[in-house]
DNA sequence: GCCTAAATATGATGATCGTCATGATTGTGT
DNA sequence: ACACAATCATGACGATCATCATATTTAGGC
């Protein structure tokens, strides 16, 4: 069987796409290359036309999906709602791939290390942008600061079986943040 | 091979040890139940005789470190300042086991969320008796929210391979840190 | 001092997985 | 139209691993 240019190039697109579900959902161990073709409707066999191997396969997903803009432009605020809300923690496959990989990435290849840098660095840009008017040397520590904390407090919901104090973490979180914007707005 | 009943109960106590070593280092799913008895002294086959499976081992071990009293009663900015510090994210296999194996415990039993939210609300409780004097409702927010940006920010610091990015990670959440608490302290 | 039960060692089994060799099918440039 | 090359399917190999069966050694109670 073969197929055309561009059906090869959908293929390819594909298989990044499921691959970056796959490994938010599941972790990059519990995810079998054969798992991920036949999520994407391929057999195990092709894999190797399209990556070297599978360490091949993570860094080229987390930089396809770290380089996903979310072009979310705008508020800073909202931003946060919906990130530490029940919903964004109860839905890591479609969440964002920092919080559900970050923490794995320290056991992949030096590759995956190069694109998480490359993510992380657009990242704290996107929130000094979406951040209101402020110094500009308090914006980086803001950014900085409450980024570790949106990840981290993800990272920490999941990992807890008690939705009550899940709960309390994603909204504690989030008015930390607000208390530590508070203080550098007015200063 | 027999051993004394001291021997045994120190043998289990060596093999969580090790385990709770090798998993920060390595992460559950890279370390194999013949890793750890080796480096604990001993061949494979007795495993089963301490633990009923892997998954047991990875419920006690978290368990056995979560409980380990750091006993840094006192100074949290002392606290703060060693936990983000580079000697601190660069030895993650003597660190702290939240920062190393909370994303992890997503993919594993139910057992190891229980020990997990029992270690977590220690630890916030802890970081609630280190904090300086301020308001009681401030109080549990301050300890909540920096908690989720140390272990955010020392997860982070740990997946890019750029270390001026990596040190400055560390350096700015401290400051956020600050900010918040000078914050509260000043209301 | 023996005997039994327990603790560990040795070795095996079945399953999973990454990788690759080979072959079939069909786009694509001439 | 044809031939080449590329894409994917099928199947296999070797390695690793969790788990268990069995053997061996010895501590602890009589």
């Amino acid at each position: 069987m073969n197929v055309s240019r561009e059906q090869m190039a959908e293929n390819r697109r594909r298989i990044l796409d499921v691959a970056s579900k796959l490994f938010r959902e599941k972790g990059f161990d519990a995810v079998s290359v054969s798992e991920v073709m036949k999520a994407a409707g391929l057999t195990h066999g092709g894999f190797y036309g399209h990556f070297s191997s599978k360490d091949d396969l993570v860094a080229k997903t987390l930089a396809h999906v770290l380089a996903a803009d979310t072009g979310e432009g705008g508020d800073f605020r909202r931003y946060v709602d919906a990130y530490l809300s029940p919903r964004h923690r109860d839905n890591p496959a479609g969440g964002c791939p920092t919080a559900g990989l970050a923490a794995a990435i320290r056991h992949q290849k030096p590759v995956a290390h190069t694109a998480m840098t490359e993510g992380l660095r657009s990242q704290i840009t996107r929130i000094e942008e979406a951040l209101p008017d402020m110094d500009p040397a308090d914006r980086r520590r803001v950014a900085i600061g409450s980024w570790a904390a949106m990840v981290g407090a993800i990272i920490l919901a999941r990992a807890i079986d008690d939705p009550v104090l899940s709960d309390e973490i994603l909204d504690q979180t989030r008015a930390w943040i607000d208390t530590g914007i508070e203080q550098v707005l007015v200063s």
